[in-house]
DNA sequence: GGCCGTCTATCGCAATTCCGCAAAACATGA
DNA sequence: TCATGTTTTGCGGAATTGCGATAGACGGCC
């Protein structure tokens, strides 16, 4: 009976499976990746993530089951290119997902996804330098230019299709016989040297996606709720005013709740309030019961009346607070 | 001297008029309709019910002297269509009626009504069928759309107007004369098919309604009492707090209240009591004095002290309870 | 039985958010 | 430059919410 090499293996798998049922452990166990997932309905959440490493590289799959907010940033070097599934619908930094757009991020650059029921994005992960041998290789490493933050790239609907699917299959293969990756370096090469052959193969076809004069609106409004959403956050514990945030991010107070609708769906107190009952979620699950209080945890957040902040916090988890709290061991 | 078939008139003639008279007995007699009133005024009631069979196809025309809340669904996968009176005043889930509004309702959907002193409202029920034959015939078998739950339809006045009449006009026939329709098939096929010509030309010309901004606050509020009743009917013997209807429901105590008072016109806890009041009489109603005691029955509906219960009964009803009971024999 | 403290429901009031509407400002293309 | 369609903005009314005053019910105690 084979044994694999425990210390790797176990470790860190090449195929990692995980389902997310909480918007406040999307971080757990990931490391080249930062996310901060808001669910923007409150039915139960099911979301998916699948990653498949191949070598410094890795191709991650994510789907989601209802509307999320994510704001997602790659880290470790790593550039991330993205395709986006056929019944992909939601928004990039505002701007509308649509067949054949593509997304090249530099490292550490963030970005704004606003995600419907039914996501499904296909990442891929690596490392600048893998290009540039891949493209040295072949004479032509001048075709290579790094993203300049989130960038997003128009190619045509089939071949945006192409590159989705291949990744779709690679995870598909690696979900139903995660042994083929794990214990194969082989098949892991060979993968990540067809990854490169696909991505650079539709990257040379990619134009720069131009906005229409509605694709800047969108993006300027996901600026304004990007800057209100900061600066509600910097201001934790104050009680909200949407007069302050307009102050703060400079445009009126119509033009800010038309932004939020827009980009969010929800109205901007409404979003807020969600966002900060994540964030003491994230806190209750930080820390144990005898080193905080669910009513200092909310405390923080600006919520002053704990009957109010106890069934919003139980409309949008489907549990109370003080559970969550008591919930880990 | 002709004697009717009793074996068919006695069991289901095609003309039946009911006087109500007792809110718990609205169910009484009737096999496709399900309906659950409460009576939102003290004075008797006086509620009527005529119904005129045509074949698979039936005319139900509702009156009521007095403020009502009543839920009613259509069973046996009849669709229903309602046409209201020009004195009718009230609501349907929220919506208040008004001059050129139909109803559409699929089989077993609930419509939530609250229903003022001089309400008049015809309801036309048949099977898909029917309607899906008549148009075959026609040639026209694409124009029919099955409604989804219960759906609020618009058409110009004079055409609501001229529906309703004809529903009025056969009723007003059937009550004057119920030979001609009890005895006679004929009369009753050609009606049928008047029906469906007469139906199906109003709904050619309606359009869907489009709720503007306090429509959808009513509907709203309508679904936060419905969800308040349905969590107080679930908790049948417990004490009745705000508080807790406001944890179910997930509004601030404030919007409940003004939730109840726009829609009902009472307060949360009198409207509740009053339909526990009404379960208690349905509870009397369906027992035998050897079997139940009033206090048995009033207890169950959380009501602990018995001279405020017999008081508010009273009150509502115009009898005592123990009289409710004993009176059957 | 009557009185008082406590608890709860109800309601008015005010602060705030939300949303429809339409005018003003702006961008785009002929 | 103008005409046209979109975006921003302001305004006013409606809706929501929290707070506090009041009243009424309940329970205990004299």
């Amino acid at each position: 009976m084979k044994i694999p090499n425990p210390g790797f293996t176990l470790v860190q798998p090449a195929v990692t499976v995980e389902d997310i049922n909480d918007p406040a452990t999307v971080n757990a166990g990931i490391e080249m990746l930062d996310q901060d997932a808001v669910k923007l309905q409150s039915q139960p959440l099911r979301a998916r993530r699948v990653i498949v490493r191949l070598g410094a590289a890795m191709v991650v799959l994510h789907t989601s089951n209802l509307r999320l907010r994510t704001r997602t940033s790659v880290h470790q070097g790593l550039l991330a290119y993205v395709a986006f599934g056929p019944q992909a619908r939601g928004t990039v930094n505002g701007l509308p997902v649509r067949p054949g757009m593509l997304l090249a991020a530099a490292p550490d650059s963030e970005a704004r996804f606003v995600v419907d029921a039914g996501w499904e994005a296909m990442a891929f992960l690596l490392p600048p330098e893998d290009i540039r041998t891949h493209l040295a290789v072949r004479q032509r490493d001048r075709e290579f230019r790094m993203p300049q933050g989130v960038e997003t790239l128009q190619v045509s609907e089939v071949r945006a299709r192409q590159l989705f699917d291949w990744g779709k299959r690679l995870v598909d293969t690696a979900v139903l016989d995660p042994a083929l990756f794990n214990e194969s370096e082989a098949e892991r090469s060979a993968a990540q040297v067809e990854l490169l052959e696909t991505l650079l193969a539709t990257l040379d076809m990619a134009d720069d996606f131009e906005p229409g004069r509605s694709d800047r609106t969108r993006q300027s409004q996901s600026l304004i709720v990007k800057a209100a959403e900061d600066h509600a956050l910097s201001q934790t514990g104050a009680t909200l005013y949407v007069t302050d945030l307009c102050k703060a991010v400079g445009v009126s107070e119509r033009t800010l709740e038309y932004a939020f609708k827009e980009v969010m769906g929800l109205t901007p107190v409404a979003y807020l309030i969600r966002l900060r009952l994540h964030r003491v979620r994230q806190a209750l699950l930080a820390t144990t019961p005898e080193s905080t209080t669910v009513s200092a945890a909310a405390l923080c957040w600006g919520f002053w009346h704990f009957g109010e902040f106890s069934r919003a916090y139980k409309d949008c988890f489907g549990e109370l607070p003080s559970d969550t709290l008591l919930r880990k061991p």
